[in-house]
DNA sequence: GCCCACATGTAATCAGTTACATGATTCT
DNA sequence: AGAATCATGTAACTGATTACATGTGGGC
C-alpha cells in the first residue's frame, strides 16, 4: 500500500511527517536539503526530521499528488529536486489541521526526575541546575527571535508567517516551565528540605 | 544483540524504557502488567508504553541481569512473573541519571499552530478552545492529585516516592502553559486581530 | 589541498503501535 | 451468561535514527 500504486485519490492518510513538510511547504516552494534545514527554528524546537526521513517522505508526497517536483541539474551526481505543494496536498493539509491531536508527549528530563532520589542527590542537583541555564540560555534567545518577529507583524494572525510566532510562544513558555520546574528540582535536592514550588511567574521579573 | 548472549557485565547501554521499568521498579517488585498499569499516572504523562513493548523489555532487562524474577503459577497459559530491581540494575540506573538529555519534544498540537492560517480560522480557534477546555480539566484532576501528595507528605525529597511529585509539578505547569496559550490562539484566530500574549498566569498585565 | 555548504539518496537498525492469540478468576 | 480484570506473550508494520555512499563548487 501507500503511495505509487497507481491510484491517488484515496483516503490516502499521510503520516505526521508529511503534513509537517506541508505545513513547511505552505511558506513556499522548497527543495529537500531546504526543509531540512528549515525544521530546525521555530520548528524545530517541537519537531524535527533528519533528512533521511525526508527525502522518502517527499517522494511518497509527490506519489500521492500532494507535492510536485521540477528537477534542476544540481550539484552532485542526482538532479536538485524543488518541490511545491499543489491544491489536493493543500486540502489534505487543511483536513489534517482540524483533527484533535491525541499523542503525548514524551519527556526525558521528567522521567529522570521520576527517579530522583535513586540518583546521588548532589549530581541530581547539579544535573538540574544545568538544565535550568540551559533553558534560561535558550528563552533568551527566544524573546530575541520573538522581539524581531512582532517587529515584522508576524504577531498578527493574518500575517503568513503567524504560525512561527505562535509556536515560538510556546517555546518561550515551555523553556520558562522548564527553568523553573528545575531550578525548583535543583533547590530542593541540594537542599533535602521541602520547598514550595512558586511556579514560572516568580522568576519572570529579569525581563526584557 | 544487546543481551542473552552470555556476556552480561558489558556496558550494555540499555533503551530509555528500559530506564523507565527500572524507575518504576525501584517504588517495589512488579509483575509486567502491573508496570504497564503504573506506567499510566503520572510518569504516562511524560513516557507511555504498551504491554507489547513491556514484556520483551523485562526479557531483555532480567538477560541482562538488571532485574531478577521470580514465578509463580498465575492466571493464564503462562507463568506470571514478578520482577525486581537488582543491585546492578540499581547502579546502571543511577549511572543514566546524571546524564543530560537531549531529546527534543515532539508536539502535535504545535505542529498544527506552525500551519495555522492554512486552516479554516473558524475551525481553528474552535479546535484550541477544545484543547485549552481539556487542559483546564487536566490541570483541576492533577491539582487534586498534587494536593493529596502534600498530604502523604510526597513533596518532602527524602520521601521515596517524591519523584511522583516532581513529575506531577511538571504536568501541571504544562497544562498551565497549555490553557493560556491554547486560548490566546483561539481567541487570536477568531478575532482576526493582533492579542499580547499575556502569559499563564493571571496576576500578569505587562503584554509585549 | 582541505574543509564546508550544497544536494540526494539507500541500508541497517532501533523504537513504538496495532493486531493476533490464549486462558483463569471475579463481578454483575 | 457475559463482561471486566488479571496475566503473558508474538507478529506485522510504521516511525525515526545512524551509518553508508556520492559528488560539485567556493572560501581559506
Amino acid at each position: 500500500m501507500g503511495a505509487g500504486d497507481g491510484d491517488d485519490s484515496a483516503t490516502a492518510s499521510g503520516s505526521t511527517l508529511g503534513y509537517a513538510l506541508l505545513s513547511l511547504l505552505t511558506r513556499g516552494p522548497a527543495t529537500g536539503y531546504q526543509l531540512s534545514s528549515q525544521v530546525k527554528a521555530p520548528l524545530g524546537h517541537f519537531w524535527t526530521a533528519k533528512h533521511s526521513q525526508i527525502y522518502p517522505e517527499l517522494a511518497r508526497l509527490a506519489a500521492a499528488g500532494w507535492v510536485s517536483a521540477v528537477e534542476q541539474a544540481g550539484p552532485g551526481p542526482r538532479a536538485k529536486k524543488t518541490y511545491e505543494i499543489t491544491p489536493d496536498g493543500l486540502a489534505a493539509l487543511r483536513a489534517w489541521l482540524v483533527v484533535p491531536p491525541v499523542a503525548q508527549p514524551r519527556s526525558e528530563i521528567t522521567l529522570k526526575a521520576y527517579a530522583a532520589n535513586s540518583g546521588d542527590p548532589a549530581a541530581m542537583a547539579a544535573l538540574y541546575g544545568q538544565l535550568a541555564e540551559r533553558a534560561e540560555r535558550m528563552l533568551a534567545e527566544y524573546e530575541q527571535d520573538a522581539a524581531r518577529m512582532r517587529e515584522a507583524g508576524m504577531d498578527h494572525p493574518a500575517h503568513p508567517r503567524f504560525g512561527n510566532y505562535a509556536v515560538l510562544l510556546m517555546g518561550i513558555e515551555s523553556q520558562r516551565t522548564v527553568r523553573s520546574w528545575a531550578a525548583w528540582l535543583a533547590a530542593s535536592l541540594h537542599g533535602g528540605e521541602r520547598i514550595p514550588y512558586g511556579g514560572p511567574s516568580g522568576a519572570r521579573d529579569n525581563g526584557y
